[in-house]
DNA sequence: TCCTGCCATGACAACGTTGTCCAGGTTCTA
DNA sequence: TAGAACCTGGACAACGTTGTCATGGCAGGA
């Protein structure tokens, strides 16, 4: 009994060590060490004591401190918006899997649309000494990380480029799938097309906005200020700039939507109104098959898993000048799309 | 010049240290420490001094090596099934949201519904010695846990009870709402209806059954067997299982859906259907309003909330029994839930 | 039998931080 | 002016792990 009730409590809560396991099987330290990571250089016979001890005392490695010791983490970040946004659980998921491939963990942070606090949240994780670092940017200026990348911090931006720097960023071709979708609806007919999206200092939302008006100028088509409206993505907001859209003394006979958050609030605000009139929208929604909403459709996942990718091939020491992937759409049409136009 | 080039190139990528940082302002490391910290005891003038070495040298705190030193992580994990399911998004967002006021980050990782990998994962968090961690259960054995709990990782379970351990636990009243989901139908006078739901292994979707079960059985409803059908939630599963159900000799009139991956199928299916079916959900999805589907609607990001909550009471200190919270849900009557019993 | 060489094992330092404690200097008081 | 009290600053150990290197034992060959 004196054995055990002489040695010191073991710290960290109360877990045991290294050292509390080596005592206990009677080896030396650097042994454990050896037999938890499976090194060669043991007897099976030592390796079974050491087995043993590690099984009556709970042992569980600490990870910190072999980070540490180390210099890798096998731990990645991921700044993203709003993890509650359907948008982001699919590209959230697919870089888990990509890490996961990798033998890495995944932390992510929801910067809620804050510059600042985006910016907090990627120091945040590049105090942990994350490997690598993915960002959805909320901010525009991105030099703050310059100190982080030189230092070693592999870093993609996804979805939006980075502002002010030069790095890896992987995105979707906003400028081409709006400048689609606002041609499909010209195809069946539409002169007087509306937009509603997002607030301009988003890139996407500016790109989508630039894709409308080329799409518009492609086809001849004046663009009067009215049917213009980009802003928050409020519901009120939304619906606001629907009604007087399709009030205006030239109404617009179709819509295109900016996002997927502006979508839904689109759909509901057309659900009520007596005169059926076109949509499109930027980004899928679940269930806007049966609703017969057309989209053009962007692929989180693709996104989320091109962006991980290229960061592990970072990691694994690739040093290929920064990049920017750009991925297609695809235009699903389903039926609100193709509306013909309608007189009041 | 000799000065700077003699000293040793810092390691961590290379990153400079405390003692980089000490070394430039020509004071101690432990008053880098000190004015890191914003600990008191450090004149203006030496506090600029070190600040300076800092801004040049572009320092950030090794927040690994803090760790390992204090002892705690300000890091909570979060293990759960499948981020890219829209019900964990917002339940995710409730916990990060909770644990930020904390001061503390979020590690989650999806288990992708196997018990090993839920394992796998949980215990890869507790070797970062993660403080507390909140787990959806996709096993249904959590004892490996017990040794982490023990050491004094404060765990809380959601969505659905651990199992073999006593533990913490935020849920849903599945059985209740999905009474009351079925007795809402048979108020409506439905005689015959069906239960599609996920694998009963899985305790909500078990609960869920019983609910039904209850209701049809409070009514004096009789249940055949082709009207009951839990399995996975593949789409074709569940399109087959509607399929069955519309074509059994005494064939159901009203369906009740499980969750919400059930749902979005059997929506889709009915909407195929000739005769209206009525529909009640467990789960709200998005749309469903503008598709008028009737649901039982749960809060996942009060879940979260209230698990984290209980999770960072725990951290300070609260030393009190497990407890298990139910919280209620909601009923949305839109429509599908209210259609009366149709004959072939 | 003795030497060579290999192999299992362990002692020790280091990773970058923080807590403890002590030293030296300044200011105030008697 | 001496002593006390206070305050700034630094030396040192410790957190739990891993890399380096030394040691001691044993087998095999001469």
């Amino acid at each position: 009994m004196a054995d055990t009730a002489r040695r010191p409590e073991p710290r960290y809560g109360n877990r045991p060590t290294m050292k509390d396991v080596a005592a206990r099987a009677g080896v030396g330290l650097k042994t454990v060490s050896r037999v938890v990571n499976g090194e060669p250089g043991v007897t099976p016979d030592t390796e079974r004591r050491v087995q043993e001890a590690i099984e009556i005392l709970g042992f569980r490695r600490n990870d910190s401190a072999r980070v540490l010791r180390k210099g890798r983490t096998a731990t990645v970040g991921l700044v993203l918006e709003d993890l509650a946004d359907p948008f982001y659980g699919p590209l959230s998921r697919a870089v888990e899997e990509v890490a996961r491939a990798h033998g890495a963990l995944l932390i992510n942070g929801s910067s809620a649309e804050d510059p600042d606090r985006e910016q907090e949240l990627a120091l945040a994780l590049c105090a942990r000494r994350v490997d690598g670092l993915i960002v959805i940017p909320s901010g525009d200026d991105h030099r703050y990380l310059e100190p982080e990348m030189r230092a070693g911090v592999a870093t993609v931006f996804v979805d939006r480029p980075a502002g002010l720097i030069d790095a890896d960023a992987v995105l979707t071709d906003s400028f081409g799938g709006a400048r689609d979708g606002v041609a499909h609806l010209i195809a069946h007919g539409h002169r007087r097309i509306g937009f509603i999206g997002d607030r301009p200092r988003i890139h996407t939302a500016a790109e989508r906005l630039r894709g409308y008006r080329a799409a518009m100028e492609d086809a001849g088509l004046p663009v009067r200020d009215v049917w213009v409206s980009p802003g928050s993505t409020d519901p009120e907001r939304v619906r606001t700039a629907v009604r007087e859209m399709l009030a205006a003394p030239e109404p617009v006979t179709a819509l295109f939507a900016g996002n997927n958050r502006v979508l839904v609030t689109v759909v509901r605000a057309l659900a009520a109104h007596p005169r059926p009139v076109a949509l499109v929208g930027f980004d899928d929604i679940e269930l806007a098959d049966l609703l017969g909403v057309t989209v053009i459709a962007q692929d989180a996942a693709a996104l989320g898993r091109t962006a991980a990718e290229r960061l592990f091939r970072r990691l694994d020491g690739a040093d290929e000048a920064p990049e920017r992937v750009v991925l297609g759409t695809t235009l699903l049409a389903r039926g609100s799309g193709e509306i013909p136009p309608q007189a009041d």
